[in-house]
DNA sequence: TTTAGTCATTGAACGACGTACAATAATTAA
DNA sequence: TTAATTATTGTACGTCGTTCAATGACTAAA
């Protein structure tokens, strides 16, 4: 009767012991060189096991992928925010959010550039109503909201300049990540020029109203 | 005597043969469903022949990358700009550059992440002169200057605003891409946004001087 | 025109890949 | 102990990029 608790264990730990073995030939090989008889041989069981615990490759990709992006999002909202005024708070969280994905350049970009329909559940952020679904977007909103309370703008365009920022900001990540031999001064120039000018150029430009 | 320079026409129809086989098959397939062994079945001969042209299927990649990449760039330079004031030239010429980006997405996203030698060569835009050497970065960068011609504003000033214009550019592409199912409405909606106020908002912000 | 040499082209093979499936081994429930 | 279920494997198929020795075709020299 208890047995099947303990199956079901047994399963969970099968499956992690492959997830487990497939991010580390990723961490040190890569995603292209990820296959299927290599976790095979890592874990010392038969390559035809691992279709018991899993349909496909894809699917162990999806979830190794899903939980590098859980980790992005977790340390991206657990950096404290210390800025008083919402400008100062903007110009932090956009660092902040640069800085990790710096940190995990590879498995950022896989989660970014996935587009099967559970990657894109986390990382899609250009679709109405986005600012209210997306932590990271809902952030911003916020942000944008306390800066424009005396002036007098809709929230769909708050939302806009939500996605806007977002998607800039992933440019840039994404151009610093594929450059890859840009020097430590350039990169600090061009994030500090970023979040310090560009973002707030963004969200409080002049031609608001 | 002449066999020579026929021997090497030959060699380029070819080459040009395999090239051209290549890129039909990315064009109906996609860029990960190319393969060496369908090439060759496409143009009749057997697959060892082909390394008899190319080193390798990367080289064929390249070449293939590198084409569609020119092409890009010549249709965005081909495209007339009418407006007489910079800013409408600036918002014409991100409107220009997405609206070609979006007319060929797989071309544009394989050069885009291309993280060969070759490739970065053409794409690369974060380094310091980039604005003088990158054609799309040179032209913006003119149009900045412009704006600027009343005010105070550094020339590594502009540059940088000119790098930061581009990548965010990139950055709302390479998402609309990505996503792709965004409705037709609200990805003109953030295009013309996109254009017609953030690009100008980071251009002509109002922390200037 | 024959011969020797160069170059184009091929077929077969290697090792790697994802995956399906029938056969076997282990475990569980009766 | 038996029957059923489940875990695991071996084998096989079709794919891939790539190498290499063997062939075929063409060219230049005799």
């Amino acid at each position: 009767m208890t047995t099947e608790k303990r199956r079901e264990r047994e399963v969970e730990e099968m499956k992690e012991l492959i997830l487990s073995a497939a991010s580390d030939i990723i961490a040190s090989e890569g995603f292209d060189k990820l296959s299927i008889r290599k976790i095979a041989k890592k874990i010392e069981y038969s390559p035809s096991i691992i279709y018991h615990y899993f349909d496909d490759k894809e699917e162990i990709l999806n979830v190794v992928i899903q939980r590098g992006y859980k980790k992005i999002v977790s340390a991206v909202s657990s950096m404290k925010i210390e800025g008083s005024v919402p400008e100062e708070k903007l110009v932090q969280m956009t660092q902040n959010y640069i800085k990790v994905a710096l940190s995990m350049p590879e498995e950022f970009m896989a989660a970014q550039l996935n587009q099967s329909k559970v990657a894109l559940k986390h990382t899609s952020s250009l679709f109405k109503g986005a600012s209210k679904e997306k932590p990271a977007l809902s952030a911003l909103y916020q942000c944008l909201k306390e800066m424009y309370k005396d002036k007098d703008v809709d929230e769909n365009t708050i939302e806009l300049t939500a996605q806007m920022i977002v998607v800039s900001t992933l440019g840039l990540i994404f151009k610093i990540i594929i450059e890859k031999d840009i020097s430590d001064e350039q990169r600090d120039n061009l994030i500090s020029f970023y979040s310090n000018e560009i973002v707030l150029r963004m969200a409080n430009g002049n031609r608001l109203n």
